[in-house]
Formats: C-alpha cells, sequence, structure tokens
DNA sequence: TATGAATGAGAGTTCATTCAT
DNA sequence: GATGAATGAACTCTCATTCAT
C-alpha cells in the first residue's frame, strides 16, 4: 500500500527509473556511451535487463534524456541572465560565469553530451542541433549587443568568440577535478574574467 | 622502422600499412572509434583482414599511431615555437596561432585524440598523459615567463589560461568547417588574438 | 451484476474476452501467431496484460479458441448437409460449396487454422488431428457412397479426392480478395462444379 | 593435413555453407521458421553462429535460398513441358503431374515455401510474388488454348483452375507421408487426372 | 605476405508470464 | 476484475581476433 519502495531489500531506495537513469549517467561519463553496456548499466542499478525496457525504449533513449536535461537547463539559465537588467557587459560577464558552474556542477552530463553528440540519429541529431544553435545566438547577440554599444571590440566576429569561450565551457569536462585548488566558483570567474578581458576595446 | 613498402602490385599506390592508417583515421573522425569495425577499415582500404593485423597487432594499434602522430607533431611545433628567438608575446602568438592551423589541418587526427582518450588502457593512458602534460607545461611557461615579465595580467593562473586556450582548440572539431567563411589562417589569427588581449595587463 | 459491460467507461461496448478474441483473430491472420505479440493484441483491444491473463490462460489459449470455433463450425454444416434427404451427388456438391463460402466467410480464422497447425503441443495436436479426421472421413463417406452407386467415377482413392478437395479451399487464404471478381457463392460453385465434374464416371 | 575436410571430428562433411543450408531447410520445415532459432540451426550443423552469418547475411537470407530454389525449379519444368511439342492435353497433363513430383521430392522446401511466404520485406516480397504471377500465368495459358481449342470446357474462369489445381499441391505438405500407400508419381497421375476429368467439356 | 573461414563471447532487444496491489 | 512493473530466458546479430593454408 505504501506508494514508496523505500525500505524493500531490493537495493535502492530511489524509484526504478530514476536509478538507471543516474546510473546510466555516471556509468556513460566514465566509459562513455559505447563502452558502457546495458547489462553493466541494469547490474549497477540492481534491476534486471526487461526493468531497463520496461521504462525506456532503448539504450539511446537513456541518452537522450541526458541531453534534454543538459539542453533545458542551459537554455532557461542563459534566458535569466541574458534578460536580466544589468549593463550588456554584467549580463554576458553572469552569463558566461554561470554556464560554467552549472558546467561543472553537472559534469557527468555534459561530459556524455560533447562526447555522444555523434551518436545521435538524423532526426534527433536535426532537433539538438536546433537546440544548440537557439542557445549559440541568444550568447551571440549579447556579444553583438556590446559590439554595437561600444563596450566590446568590434574586430572579432561574434560567432567565433562563442565558440571562444564555449570551447573552454567543453574542455571543462578533460581537466577539472573536484579535488583540485579551484572551486567551480573560482574557475567560472576566471573564465569570465577572460573573457571580458578579451572583449575590452 | 622500413620507412615504404612500395611496389607491391595490390591496387593502390600507397603502401599498404599507410593506406590502412589514413582509411582508419578518416573512418574513426566520421563514426568514432568504437563505431567502425576492423571489416570496414579493411573494406574501405581494399585489403583483408589478414593484411590489417599483419601490420597492426590489434585495432587499438592503430588509435595509438594516431594518436602519436599527433602529440610527436604538436610537440615538435611548440618547441619550435618556444624556442625562437622573440620577445614572449610574439613567441607566445606564433605558438598559439600554429596549433590552430596545425590542428585544423590536421582535424580528423584531432577529433579523434580528445573523443577516444578515455578508450587508451592503464599503461599507454600513462605514457600518453606524460606526453600531454609535457606539452601543457611548455606552454604554461611562456605564459609564466611573461607574467613575470610584466607583459602578461599576473593575476590568472597560468595552467586555467592554458585550458583556457586547449579548450578553444579542442572545441574547433565541433565548430569548424573547411566551407566555412574563415580560413584556418583567420581563425587562428583570431583565436591567438582573443588570449593575447585576455592576457593584456 | 449487469449481464453486458455496457456503459463503463472503457471506450469498447463487447465483453472484454470478445474483443480479445476478435482482435487477436484479426493480428494471427494479418501477421502470423509468432509475430503477433501479446502487447501488441492487449494494445489493438484497449485492454491491459492483466486482463487478458484473466480470460485466457496464454497465449496459446487463443489460438485453441480459433480451432475450436473452426472445426465445431465445419464439422456441424458438414454433418447438416450429408445428412440430407438428397441424392450423393446433390449432397456432395453442397456440401463442397458451402465449406468453401464457410471458409470463406471467416477467411481469418482459417488462414490461422491452416498456417498454425504446427505450434501445437502434443496432446492439443492429438486432439485436433482426431477432429480433422473426423471431418474428412464423414466427408470420404460421401464420395464411396456415389462411387459405390456408381454415379461416381471408381478408379480414384476416394481418400486422394478430400485431399484434393481441401486442397483448394485451405488454398483459398492465399488467393481470395474480397474486391476480386467473384463473390464468394460463385466460387463455391465453381469448386463444386470442377469436383464433381471430376467425379464424373 | 588433409586438404578436404573429410575425417576430422567435426561432425559433416560437406562444405558448411551447404550443411547449413540443408540443416535450416529441414528445420523450417519440421518446425517453421520462426520456431527455428538461430542457435539450433547452427547446432545441429555443428558449426558456431560466426560461421553461419559468415555465409548467410541473416536468418532470412537462408529463407530466400529455399525460396529461390524452389522458384527457380518449378519455372524450369514447367516452360520444359508447357513448350513441349504436343496436343494441350498432353502439355497440360505432363506439367501438372510434373509439379506433383516435383512438389513432393522437395516437400520440405515446398512446406517452407507455402507457409512463410508472409514472412518477406516489402522487396523481397515484391519479387517473389512477380516470379509466382509468371508461373501462374504461364499455366492458365495452357488452360485458355484448351478452352479456345475447344477440348477443355469453357464455362469455368481458367484462373480459378490453376488455383484449384494449385490448391491441391499446396495441400501436399498437409497429409503427403513418404511411408503412405502412394508413390509420389502415383498421387501424381491421380491429380493430373482429376484436373483433366474436371476440364472434359 | 596475405587470405578468409571460423570462433566465442557478448551486444541490444523482445517477450510470455507472474504477482503484489 | 484488472493493473502494469518486473522477471528471466531466449532471441538475432556483431565483432576483434586467430590460424591453417
Amino acid at each position: 500500500m505504501a506508494g514508496t519502495k523505500d525500505g524493500n531489500g531490493n537495493g535502492g531506495a530511489k524509484p526504478v527509473a530514476q536509478r538507471l537513469l543516474a546510473t546510466a549517467t555516471k556509468l556513460f561519463a566514465e566509459q562513455g556511451y559505447d563502452r558502457t553496456s546495458v547489462q553493466e548499466i541494469v547490474d549497477a542499478a540492481g534491476v534486471t535487463k526487461g526493468a531497463l525496457y520496461h521504462y525506456f525504449g532503448s539504450k539511446d533513449d537513456l541518452l537522450h534524456e541526458v541531453y534534454g536535461r543538459v539542453l533545458r537547463l542551459q537554455q532557461e539559465r542563459l534566458d535569466h541572465f541574458a534578460d536580466a537588467d544589468a549593463p550588456v557587459e554584467r549580463r554576458l560577464r553572469d552569463a558566461a560565469a554561470d554556464v560554467v558552474v552549472t558546467t561543472i556542477e553537472n559534469l557527468d552530463d555534459t561530459k556524455i553530451f560533447f562526447r555522444s553528440m555523434h551518436h545521435l540519429g538524423p532526426e534527433k541529431d536535426k532537433q539538438v542541433r536546433a537546440e544548440r544553435r537557439r542557445y549559440h545566438e541568444r550568447f551571440r547577440a549579447l556579444i553583438e549587443e556590446g559590439q554595437r554599444a561600444g563596450v566590446f571590440a568590434a574586430g572579432i566576429p561574434a560567432d567565433l568568440v562563442v565558440d571562444y569561450h564555449f570551447g573552454s565551457v567543453h574542455h571543462l569536462g578533460t581537466w577539472y577535478r573536484e579535488d583540485g585548488p579551484l572551486s567551480p566558483q573560482q574557475v567560472a570567474d576566471h573564465l569570465a574574467d577572460l573573457l571580458l578581458r578579451a572583449l575590452r576595446p
């Protein structure tokens, strides 16, 4: 009768679907999507394959869930900072720093996202690219706004600047360690600072 | 060690081993290492599996050859520019621009390198990491030299600056297109410029 | 307490068991028994798996219901025509034509019957074969009666004639189309006529 | 050391591909295509799954090989008898009898053919239907020729007569037993006789 | 040198059935 | 009566690698 499954001998308290997704995320980030077998996922989550396929249509579906989470989160946060009532330098700095913090806080998801984008089938690929582009363009608009206002250097293609900054975000998964010398916020402040300094006229 | 195996009547002009490596590189870059089967490689190269296993001990060996090529090339070029007789700003700018051009000119290799590093077994991993670190440190030394000389801003951790720049290099594989509006040299100049501007005191 | 299940919010008017059987029959005929999953059946019938297993012990049970229906119906009709008070030519012609019409009118059931007989387990197989044999023998008796009476050619084994005619009945599922040029009754008349002509002395 | 594989402990002397096809044919005829697993086939043939997939692209491919064999054989033989230099009654009788003998001699293949036609994918289905139609039309032409010449009854649609006869051929798989009272030739003669008698004016 | 048949382990997925609710 | 989450076994197919020739 109890609504939750807490306390049964099943080895995990969380609902099965959530547990599977969390487990898959961790393993995909550690080993890569292709190197992680469905069997490993279900073993680690303490269920059987049938259970996984009850909740997810395929192994790919698990990946898409992660993608969706990352894309939604980042778009929301960018919109929030870009719409703020503040000078464009402030808005760009805040947005640039926030994406760094958010990325570090969800480093597993982000690693998977950047490493596995090429696994998408054609339709899903279209869709994800469209969402990526929307994000990219919102960011670029901020830079162009500053360039028109004369507060950012005008000689550099705004598109390239976006990729410049996102390169450093993308790269975080390669080098950032939780036990390193810098907190997420410190890394974020430094990277945002580098971006703003580079844009000084 | 023998450089060439020319002279067989196999139907392709290049020596078999070279043709296999080139084919594998292309396919790995397009589809990923795990998604590319040995059968695909030998079919595309116009040879049989036996031939591949005659020249390479395993599929992994092909990957390591690519790694080796990338690492050797980039280290050589960095050493060349860092050792030049010029002010540190010049040396850093040249090195930073050159790694961009070199990366774009070998984009397939670089894509494979960044995407597949996590496939390495423990021993090979150690070795590759050591070479990467050596490269990283050489680059960092340039930045620290500039900071000590007062020509670069001192408040920013030099390590972070290296990753900042390499993020944008790493990211090239994601967005750079041969038929885009910017030539490799133009992209390189812009990215080096952004780095140097960010480092202005 | 209500005899019917009309009026519940379930979306279908017929009792659940009947709806399941009708749906299963249609799908088995279209796709074959093995290619039709229990999930497909319950989805198409608008119920859940639990409901199916409440009414039927197994997927095989659904098949047996179809068999039973076909066998019972055909035996009844054959008995009816064979017992009539008419010359043997008339009785055979009527029976031969009727099985054609009845088969076409229940073409789904008949397709399933002929295609899936080999799915039966040993016990059920015995039982079905026994009923088939009874039917076959009743039909054969008519032919032998005519042969003894001298109205049918005597040189042909009666068993073979039965299989000859049933071949054409069995085959109907392969070629008969509702929208073809001949009505069920026309097909039946032609096939019965062919049989009677073949039996002319 | 022996060049052939005779006498090794492998369990079979024939080339692997032939052995696989023969084994699959037998099992498909006995149990049906869907009920026969690839594992059963390779176990019975004394090889491993990899070997099967080395020679055949898929389980379906095995089926298509059987189809191809049946279609080719029957078309050749029909053409042979229909093109003969003899009165039309003779040519029809010979063709009708021959298809019976050929079917019985390849009863496994024929069972599979008739039972599994609905497993074909859309493209293969088109192709097989086209070949079937060609066969059907050749046979029908013989009947129409006889009807025009006045040696066969004219009132019966020739298409229906073809299906009438092929029904009895199709049905052979259901009842014919090697150890029954009639030889293949005897069955063939009886069935051809029934057809010709039915066609008498 | 080079072949390609064959292996064997494991991949992702499906499915009839059960059972606590 | 009816649900649907979960099982567990079986399914087709893939693949890196080996080895007799």
